[in-house]
DNA sequence: CTTATTCCAGACCATACGGTCTGGAATAGC
DNA sequence: GCTATTCCAGACCGTATGGTCTGGAATAAG
């Protein structure tokens, strides 16, 4: 009936995802998406929405991508604290453009509007989720006796999740890696 | 020669400060801060130049009071570690509304464009400030055995800093005073 | 009183932005 | 070959924004 689709709509949103990424969301105009993404106006909007969706759109798309990253790295470490410490580590020594473009999740937190009910609860949903990749590799560090039994799991999950947040605030600030493993260094200690 | 100002320019930065803290730069029009300041759109534009200037200033008035309130926090108490704790406590026990808006400081640095020299150049010099603050603190802790003389300070006050960003981070996200406590009381532990 | 400066209110302007619409070419299925 | 859908390019529109300008009233110093 119809002609098919001449681009892939998943590279499409995973470019507009690298643009959002660099750029955050209002600094991302249109003109920039549509000339990386490689589409014109007409097949964004009929296949994304608008802006907002497309974006919530690359939200989405990051979180499955980082979490099954991060997950990934946690399971393949026998140690946790190997795991956490790759995590850590792994992005102290990032790139200067990797630590100035930051999380995307962070970033769509602190230039979201307050009242912006939509992206705040797509963000503790996911918030929750990481809390409890973290609580799986940590509860498994307890059976293994790596971890003491007593700890509170949730309350150290939630702690690694701040002190990644305030180590990419901070590499944003300044690509400076070897501060970025004094904290990362410190951090791990929780596990003595 | 002439009339003399009618408005207070203290006062007047001090509220504008107070709404870009609360809305960030972009989000807030010339329209909201003459509202909120009191003044005319001209006095505004006489006094402290344009909208970016003016909040460069704001942002200078915010660190100063910041600055001279957490060293002050920190020399009152006898103990170095009850100085911290008093931050750290202090800010898990805001309201939801100081969660929301958060640190000023922290959400310039995620807001402003990658290539923002000025801004950023600011926000680096006013990091190099806290670190001092907490160097102090924590030298100060050492001199009394409180800490150990060979921990190193400089990493142990950029630790600081970037655990506090990231129980901003959260809290703006979801203004949780349990959650923020044990997280709190886990970046405490370095004094153990 | 005169003059210079500041105040406020509001008109006005240029720009940038997201979003819609038009039109013409290409391509799939019937 | 016909039709429907998709593609691209670009014109077009409404709105919001920061910033400038005008004008008239108020008030300080000389």
């Amino acid at each position: 009936m119809a002609r098919a689709k001449a681009f892939d709509p998943a590279r499409a949103l995973a470019k507009a995802m690298t643009v959002f990424w660099r750029l955050g969301y209002e600094h991302a105009s249109m003109d920039v998406l549509l000339r990386e993404m490689g589409i014109a106006k007409q097949s964004l909007y009929d296949t994304f929405g608008d802006k907002r969706a497309l974006y919530l759109q690359a939200l989405a798309h990051y979180r499955d991508e980082t979490n099954a990253r991060t997950r990934e790295v946690l399971e393949s470490n026998p140690s946790v604290r190997d795991g956490f410490a790759t995590l850590l580590f792994g992005l102290s020594a990032e790139s200067r453009a990797q630590h100035a473009r930051g999380c995307l999740l962070l970033s769509a937190n602190m230039e979201r509007d307050t009242g912006d009910a939509v992206i705040a609860g797509f963000l503790r949903n996911n918030q929750v989720q990481v809390e409890s990749i973290f609580g799986d590799a940590l509860r498994r560090a307890q059976s293994t006796g790596e971890l003491p039994a007593q700890q509170d799991v949730t309350a150290l999950a939630r702690y690694f999740v701040a002190t990644i947040q305030g180590m990419r605030a901070m590499a944003r600030l300044r690509s400076d890696r070897r501060a970025l493993e004094q904290i990362a260094k410190i951090a791990l200690t929780v596990f003595d």
